[in-house]
DNA sequence: AATGAATGAGCGTTCATTCAT
DNA sequence: CATGAATGAACGCTCATTCAT
C-alpha cells in the first residue's frame, strides 16, 4: 500500500551556525592557549553548548583541531591575498607580505603560527594532523610562488621557485620569532632581507 | 598497630646525580613527545626514582621545564661551538651553522627547536618560561654575533649585528621548517641564502 | 529567518515494519554484544532510522529489551517445536531437544541463553524484565512438560512434571556451559544423562 | 663519597588492606548489580577512597573484574570444601554440594553464579576475562572430580570423570536457575537427580 | 634523603532521552 | 509520521601534587 504524505514545515533556519561557532571558539582558545592546554570543557562553556552537542558535530578533539587549522588557514589566506594584491604590481606586492604580518603582529590576539604551534604539541605519530599542516603550508608556498610569478620578471621557473621558498622561510621565521621575542624586529629584519633578494 | 623500623643505609652519594638524571630523562621525553604530553609518572618511571624524590629536587613540573630548556641550550651551544670553530676561519665558520643543523636533522631524535616547541605549548601568561626562552635565544644570537665578529671583515658594528640577526632568522626557519615538512630542503635553502648574504 | 518547506512523499507503508526492524536489529546486537554494551545509537544506525523514530515506537531501552526477549523466545520455541516434532514419537522427540541445541551451538552467532545473559546484566530490583524472563522460561518448561506428556508412558502426572523439570535443568546447563566453555561437551553430556533418565 | 644514613620509623601498619577493601566492595557491587551497571564512581564512594587511589592499585576496571572473579572463586571453593568434607564419607559428601547451595541460596546476597553473570556481560573478544572464568570452572570441575574419586567406589577413571561432569552440570543449573526463578526448586531437583546417578 | 600511598580536579568521551520543527 | 539537534549526567581514566612515614 502506498500513501501520499505531504509535510508542511515552517522551518526556522538558525541551527546552521553551531558547528561554525564551535570552530571559532576552539580556534580562539587553541591559538591563544595551545591545543593541549585547552580542554573540551572550556570550549563548550565558551560556546555555550552542551558537551554532547559538540560531539554530535565533531567526532573527537582531534577532529576539531583539523577544522581549527583549516579555518585559520582559510581566513588567513583570504586576508593576505586581498592585502597584497591591493598593492602596486611588482616588488611591492611581495614586500607587502611582511607589512601584512606587521599589522597582524599588532593584533592583541597574535600568537605566532598556528601550524608550528600545533605541530609542536602533537605526538610524532599523529600523521593526520601533521599531513594537514604540511598540506596547508604547501598551499601557502604555492600562493607565494604564484605571487612571485606575477610580480617578478627576468627569472626562469627554477629561480622563481627558489625565490618563493626563500620568501616563505623568511616569512615563517618572522612569524615565529616575533611571537617568541614579543617584538617586531624579526619581521622588519626579514622584510629587509626579502627586499634585498628581490630583483 | 604501630611498628618501630630502623633502616641503616650505606648510601653512595657520588654516583647519584639524581637531579641530573631527572633533567636528562625529562629532556628526552619533553623534546620527543612534548611538554604537556609528558606526564610526571613517565618521568619518574623512566628515571627509576620515586615521585616524592622528584618533588624534593624540583618544586613543580614547570621547574623541570626550565631546567630542560637550560640543559638543551647548554649542550647545544657547546656542540655547535665546537663544530663551527673546527672549520677554517672566515665564511666557512658561519656556513657551518647550517651544516651542523644538517647532521642534527639526520638524528632520529630530531624534533625541531625545543624553544619554539615549548613556547607553543604554554599559555601566553606564563612569563617565567617565556622569559627563559627569550633569554636563551638572545644568548644564541650573541654567539652568532661573536662568530660574525670573528669571521667577517669590512663591516661596521651595526652591519655585523644585522648580519647576525639575519643568520639567526634563517637558522630558526631552517630548524622549524625542516621539522614541520620532514625534509631538509629548508636547511639547504637557508644555507644557500646565508651564503649569499655573507660577503 | 523562517522558511516554508513543503515535502511530498510517496511513502511505501507496506515494506516498513519499522517496529519489527528495530526489534530484530536490537535482538542481534543485544544477543551478540550484551544489553548494556549495546547503545541506542548502534541500534538506530544499524536499523537506518532516526533516534526519535525509535522513541516513538518504544518508550525506553528497557522496553526494547522486553520485545527482544519476546522475539527471541517466540522464534526459538517455534523452531525447536518444528525440529522435535519432526522426529519419531517417543524418546527421540525428547532427546531431539539436545540435538537442536547442538546445531544451534554450531551457529556462528550462538551466544548462550538470552534470558540468563539478560538477567545477569540487570540489577536485582528490575522486576519488569525479571518477571518477563521467568514467564518465558515457564512457557518453555510447560512446552517440555507437554512434550513429555506426549512421548512418555507409564508415568503419573507428578512424575512427568519431575522429568520435565529435569530435562529443563539439563537443557539450561547445556546452553550456558557450552557457551561458557566454548565447547559442546556440556551438550553431549547433558544429552547422555537425559537419555538415561527417560524410560 | 659514602654516607651512613639511619632511618628511624614509627610505621603505622594499616594501609595494607586497601586493595582488599576495593576488591570486596567491587565484588559486592559487581555480583549484586552486574559488571557493566557498576561504575567506578560507585566502587570508590562505597570504598571511601579517591579515584586515583583505586587506579594506583588496579590498572583498569577489567583488572578489578579479574580480582573479583578470583576472590569469589577462592572464598567459595574454601567454603564448599569445608562444608562437604565435614560430612560422612561416601555419597553424603557429594550430595552435600547441593545442600551447601541451598544455604547459599538463602543468603540475602545470593545472585547466582558470578562466572556466568560476568561472561554474559563481556564482549566475545574479551579473552582475558573469558579465559579466567574457564580456568576457574575447570578448577571447580577438578575439585568435584577429586571428591568423586574420594567417595565413589566401583567406577573406573572414565566413569568417574563422567559422573563429575554431570554433577557439575547439575550444580551449575541449580545455581543459575534458582537465581533466575527466585526459587530453590532447581536446587532440590538437581540434588534429587544427582542422588539418583550416584551409585 | 627518600619513599609509596593517597588525593581532588580534570580529562576526552558516550549514555539514554527529549524537544522543536 | 518522522526527524536532526540538543541535552545533563555519567562513563572510565589520568593529571600534577602532597602526605605520613
Amino acid at each position: 500500500m502506498s500513501v501520499l504524505l505531504v509535510f508542511v514545515y515552517i522551518y526556522n533556519v538558525k541551527h546552521t551556525g553551531i558547528r561554525q561557532r564551535i570552530i571559532e571558539t576552539a580556534s580562539l582558545l587553541f591559538y591563544r592557549n595551545g591545543y593541549n592546554s585547552t580542554g573540551i570543557n572550556e570550549i563548550i562553556s565558551e560556546s555555550g553548548i552542551a558537551k554532547a552537542t559538540l560531539y554530535s558535530h565533531f567526532k573527537s578533539k582531534e577532529d576539531i583541531c583539523l577544522s581549527y587549522l583549516q579555518f585559520k588557514n582559510t581566513t588567513f589566506l583570504e586576508d593576505i591575498k586581498v592585502f597584497c594584491t591591493s598593492k602596486p604590481k611588482g616588488k611591492p606586492q611581495l614586500i607587502a607580505i611582511f607589512d601584512f604580518l606587521l599589522s597582524f603582529f599588532k593584533d592583541k590576539d597574535f600568537s605566532g603560527c598556528w601550524c608550528i604551534k600545533t605541530v609542536s604539541e602533537i605526538p610524532k605519530e599523529n600523521v593526520k594532523i601533521r599531513a594537514e599542516i604540511q598540506r596547508q603550508k604547501n598551499v601557502f608556498i604555492q600562493w607565494i610562488t604564484d605571487l612571485v610569478d606575477d610580480n617578478v620578471k627576468d627569472l626562469n621557473t627554477s629561480q622563481k621557485k627558489t625565490l618563493a621558498n626563500r620568501i616563505y622561510l623568511l616569512y615563517e621565521s618572522a612569524v615565529a620569532e616575533s611571537y617568541l621575542h614579543g617584538s617586531d624586529w624579526p619581521i622588519k629584519e626579514a622584510k629587509d632581507l626579502c627586499s634585498l633578494i628581490i630583483k
